[in-house]
DNA sequence: ACCTGAACACCGTTCAAGT
DNA sequence: ACCTGAACACCGTTCAAGT
């Protein structure tokens, strides 16, 4: 006899999120998860693969969530501009949400990686700002040099590594204009 | 009636190395640390805090290795080739212990941070090398664009995030060239 | 002074049994 | 078809007891 059910994997997904962003990953418990989707954690199993697949699957989610963000920063006639806005975009994002943005960049298990779909999406929308103003030759590898930095400086900043006094805004606004100089297309 | 000490924190910290660097973090269970130092899991209390402290005292090691690579880095006549030197040597670092490294800007939990000392030695290395490129007055600002920039690409290069093919060498080459070409100073 | 076994609370995960 | 309690293996950590 079948016994109506409980929860959805989608509920699961969005108690686990908000558990991450609360309390941190350690607070990110089957347990606890399936207390607020009222459930016992044996029956988390139906749904989800377990912890980690669980973690993958809100990896996603916030990717896909950051992909959002990105794409509706605002754009601009001035292309510096515009990946200007991306990137102040993807720092609000790490910034409120810490905990979540913690694990984007962070060795997943085995080739449990983000869903390639969602990748794509937010390599799409950085290249093709970073092709704006680095010339399309150049685009991919001039995006892979704005995201690396934007990452580790919001992960530095979330670690609380720069300590040594002066404005972290500063150095924020110092970092983005040096890049814009570095990869503006010559000529 | 005292009882002859049968390890030592050194000694401890450096299996507990040995097992992140070569398992990862999840392995660097303490009664398998106990076991390679030869005594019970209960007896690693008599010289670290507990699991936590363990991890910040490997980090603090890992990390004075990493500032002595930077110190080591080949110095130049060119002080732009001496900021790539140090990127370089950074990168080289990073590769060759992924697990550990991995460790350095992680949240660690509360106020359980780097010690102060370390980082101040990695920082006043990097600071020095940036300030000859960029200008004594930039010189804390230019250091963060360039530890921010580092750091994020061998994150997101020990992560797999670099899967649009392409050349990584080359994008690494192109991002230290437009990052020194960024920060240059003026005139 | 250092080490140990035993115990505790807490995990993730599996599975037979219930409806 | 979904849920549950019980059980298992494995954690970190505490502590009284041994030498």
């Amino acid at each position: 006899m079948p016994t109506p059910a409980k929860t959805s994997t989608d509920e699961i997904v969005a108690a686990g999120r908000g558990l991450l962003e609360r309390e941190g990953l350690d607070a990110l418990t089957l347990k606890a998860v399936a207390e607020i989707v009222g459930v016992r954690a044996p029956s988390l199993y139906k749904r989800i693969g377990g912890r980690g697949d669980l973690v993958r699957r809100i990896v996603n989610v916030v990717s896909d969530e950051l992909a959002a963000q990105l794409a509706a920063a605002p754009a601009s006639a001035d292309a510096r501009d515009s990946l200007r806005g991306m990137v102040l975009a993807a720092r609000a994002f790490a910034l409120a949400h810490p905990h979540a943005y913690g694990l984007l960049f962070a060795p997943l298990p085995e080739d449990w990686g983000i869903d390639p779909d969602v990748n794509a999406r937010i390599s799409g929308i950085v290249i093709g700002a970073a092709g704006r103003v680095a010339g399309e030759d150049d685009a991919l590898t001039a995006a892979r040099l704005v995201v690396a930095w934007i990452h580790g400086f919001v992960t530095m900043e979330l670690a609380g590594a720069f300590r040594l006094g002066g404005d972290v805004d500063g150095s924020f606004d110092y970092g983005i204009d040096a890049l814009l100089r570095g990869i503006a297309q010559p000529g």
